[in-house]
DNA sequence: GAATTAGTTGACTCTTTTAGTCGGGTTTAC
DNA sequence: GTAAACCCGACTAAAAGAGTCAACTAATTC
């Protein structure tokens, strides 16, 4: 239950560029510096970022990387999405039953669906906009508020 | 992104106690055989939950384990805790600032302690009562819609 | 147009984690 | 006292994760 450097790095990464950014590209050794990172992994990870339409890429020098979009326009399970692959907490998600248990629908079948959802939806909330302005600590406290109202029902 | 399968026999194996126990012991062999998981695995996993005070266990014939307490008294927070050792979505979550960028709080640390805490809510509001009386499903509808009014406000 | 900067690609390696196995115990009901 | 169960630690194979390397292409600048 923890999401890989893959997913982590890419996050900080677009947040540095969304940081670092003013309508300039920004460069892979750049952000490597600042965020610590090695170029090459970094590299392999932007290749996926590309692929998936969230950055545009610069060659030659001056260049590097922007955002293909605006950053309100990106949402963290876009680029979570993006690098990790999938975002399914189990194999037994989703519309196909294969790997519950013989074949048949396991009795967590619900909850494992409901809490991919869950985080997906979470994540799917936060804009890479508000991370950048430091706007997601609101949001997730009033999606918490929220929630505690709903919790544990008596 | 996804949960190991420690996490997931786990909890399918509280719900096979919580289904098929009647008052009586349940054994790790009967478990094995109707979640169809290596009874050798189950036996690690259950000395785990039985360390985390969610099962007793009786030995000798006619032995096995039992709920330690009450199904509704059962969280899915505490089972997946048990055997999967954290449920920190990274390094860089909770009060400690080890393993952010350079030593300082990273640019995301926010983020991903928001999405820690909301995962952790989700799988304590749900308890083992619910999964096995099939009340998950309706609980998880009702947070979603909760949360949906709150997100990406214009 | 040569040099340089920077993205692009694929393959490769090292390490850690996961998922399981194995072989021995110990307790208790019968 | 024996068989049914739990108990425990060590071991291993396979997969995933994390990172490196080398060679290449494109664009800019002098």
């Amino acid at each position: 239950m923890k999401l890989s450097t893959k997913g982590r790095y890419s996050v900080m990464a677009m947040i540095d560029i969304g940081t670092h950014s003013d309508g300039k590209p920004v460069s892979l050794a750049d952000i490597a510096a600042r965020q610590d990172i090695s170029q090459e992994y970094l590299e392999q990870l932007f290749s996926k970022l590309r692929r998936a339409g969230l950055v545009a890429s610069a060659r030659g020098p001056g260049g590097g990387y922007v955002l293909a979009r605006d950053a309100a326009e990106i949402h963290m399970a876009d680029v979570i999405q993006a690098v990790d692959e999938e975002l399914r907490v189990t194999r037994c998600q989703g519309d196909a039953v294969e790997g519950c248990v013989k074949g048949e629908r396991c009795c967590a079948h619900d909850l494992w669906s409901s809490m991919g959802r869950q985080m997906m939806n979470f994540l799917d909330s936060i804009t890479l906009d508000d991370v950048v302005s430091k706007r997601n600590l609101a949001l997730a406290a009033s999606i918490k508020q929220a929630k505690d109202r709903h919790v544990r029902p008596a």
